[in-house]
DNA sequence: CGTTCCAAGTAACGCGCGTTACCCACAAGG
DNA sequence: CCTTGTGGGTAACGCGCGTTACTTGGAACG
């Protein structure tokens, strides 16, 4: 039976619109008194004994505030728009859910549009300028655009028209605050692991190298080797398609290319779908992880990394930090702080599995 | 530079609160002639020329309509609001994708709120109640509430003020109209597969035995087997946790058990993180996909089934399909139609790729 | 020439609420 | 007795827009 739950809540609440006069007159004052007990007015003076009978007819009467019409009269809408092809391509979904996260403990909403920027030649285009423009229509207070991976992005140009925050990409021709992962950091964290294993041979499975992603990785593997003393080899550094299949056929040739001591001891796979396809190269060579190579990835995709056997040792991108991230920072501009910096790098943490 | 983008846009634009009092001043006409074309109001008698010189005055002072305000006044706010956990736990996001998408056409808009009914014990609790009160008092038209895994729901009491519709869920205690998977019909089509490949002895890793998922399925490979003359071999249905590891320990039972001839030759993986295990213990006793073992699995998680080696033949979960269907239903719900059906089953389709 | 009718608009009200200015009774102070 | 607060409210305006009723100038008609 259904009819256990919330009890409390009067069958009147079922008709809409009770509106804020109702409850005056339920009360027996005036609508202003209602508005200021419900608003928590600081220096409202309301005695005790009116608000609480205020509350109650409340209560009473099921009464739920207009969020529009308050938003109206307010001038204030207590929303954030972000424009994402997240919902088109799920790769990241953690930043929604740590930007949204984080909007709801501000007591705000956050209004999600799809953009499909991805496929710039996509059935869609101009998709991102309306869905920019809808959510300005809907009066939001700042904006937010997460993409899929790190890259540079075009924003409409109405986003100017109100405060705005770019996550896991950077503004490609202005200058809007941006939130992205430290990718060299990343780089540096997952080689010095490996160095600390005692690997001095390792090979990098790259990415396409002009991304944002595959020059931050890479940059930081070779400071972590300069630290330690050692060059990171250009032989022993091979890129692929950034996918399973890309992974394995260039963990191939590298694992082919080398026999006996020569052979790396370590792979730096700078994704974790290449590690996947890595793992049946090493896999289908005899060999075994770790034992014979250690694996370690980057993105911490959980359905692979997780997963696989040995589960695999990886960098995490900070996708929910860095949603949350982006609220506050919107948070701080639409409250006329000044902008914390232009560009605002977070840690990707190590996840320590068992493939090292 | 970013001067080259959009320059039909004036500067103008960027000054907010462009009102369409101001429209109907520059314009030399009346606010209601404004509202009149910009609404396309049908028998209103506007003249060609001042419609156009309206039109010209929207577009010279960069007005845009007031979203709230217009919700206010015609009290409609073209908003559905879709209360969920995947947010939270992002396994079926393309829910979300596809509800957006069939709003967007629709030209109305999904608010998203978070849910956290997944653990009922977090410390979230009550999440769920807080955020359909939130998107109420938003005065969305309907409710959509999506889960991450097809099961039964408790929903809100508040949830019956408006019309309300279930995703990948069905509503324990009542007779909300809800939209769910034909897991029968899946099971049915992947064994119908395996029969057709010729396999007649074809070993189940099954779910927890009790989710509708698992109860579908196994129905629907029964009835396959059924048809085909054959029974479904208790012995040859094994179950286990619905990881990469309980399939790979599932299978290794399954396939140590028996030898030779009696070995099935196929494996029904009633979810592709088991078959990913399950790949491993193939291969680990030296069989080939498909070569000695057949699989198909069920979910089409992408991650992972396009980029195991082979790629996984599986059952698709119709996410997307099912959020659209979603948003159309309650579309008809709110206009006033009857409902179509309790309960609208979305057809599973196969997917084949190379594991069969 | 008076009436009718219609195209082309406009004045004005209300949506539900925030907010500012104001009001009033009463007590304290001089 | 008159002033001056002060606690406890209220009247009224405006937010930006949809909508209904009303107006007006001219053309058609008899």
């Amino acid at each position: 039976m259904a009819k256990s739950t919330t009890p409390s809540k009067p069958a009147s609440a079922r008709q809409r619109g009770v509106t804020m006069t109702d409850v005056a007159k339920h009360a027996g004052v005036s609508r202003t008194a209602v508005s200021f007990v419900l608003s928590n007015r600081e220096n409202a003076s309301i005695s005790e004994e009116t608000r609480t009978r205020i509350n109650d007819a409340v209560q009473a009467l099921g009464y739920r505030p207009n969020a529009g019409a308050r938003a109206l009269a307010s001038r204030r809408s207590d929303w954030y728009g972000i424009v994402t092809e997240i919902v088109t391509a799920p790769f990241a979904v953690d930043i929604i859910k740590g930007a949204q996260d984080q909007a709801w403990l501000d007591r705000r909403f956050l209004l999600v549009a799809p953009s499909d920027q991805a496929d710039a030649q996509g059935p869609n285009q101009g998709l991102e300028d309306a869905a920019t423009e809808k959510l300005l229509e809907q009066r939001v207070e700042g904006l937010l655009y997460a993409a899929t991976f790190h890259r540079g992005v075009h924003v409409p140009q109405s986003a100017n028209e109100v405060p705005t925050v770019l996550i896991n990409c950077f503004d490609a021709d202005g200058k809007l605050p941006s939130i992205v992962p430290d990718e060299r950091a990343g780089g540096r964290v997952a080689v010095e692991r490996l160095l600390k294993a005692g690997h001095t041979r390792i090979g990098v499975i790259n990415l396409d190298p002009d991304i944002p992603a595959a020059v931050g990785r890479l940059e930081g593997a070779r400071e972590a080797l300069t630290a330690a003393g050692l060059d990171l080899d250009p032989e022993l550094v091979v890129s692929g398609y950034a996918t399973a299949d890309g992974g394995y056929e260039a963990a191939g040739r590298i694992l082919d290319r080398y026999q006996g001591e020569h052979r790396p001891t370590a792979l730096f796979c700078l994704n974790d779908r290449m590690a996947m396809g890595a793992y049946d190269a090493i896999k289908e060579r005899g060999l075994t992880i770790p034992g014979d190579i250690a694996v370690i990835g980057f993105d911490n995709q959980e359905l692979i990394a997780a997963y696989l056997r040995p589960k695999l040792t990886t960098v995490a991108l900070p996708f929910e930090e860095m949603g949350a991230l982006g609220v506050r920072t919107l948070a701080a501009l639409t409250a006329g702080q000044p902008i914390i910096a232009d560009q605002q790098l977070v840690d990707c943490p190590l996840l320590e599995r068992s493939s090292v």
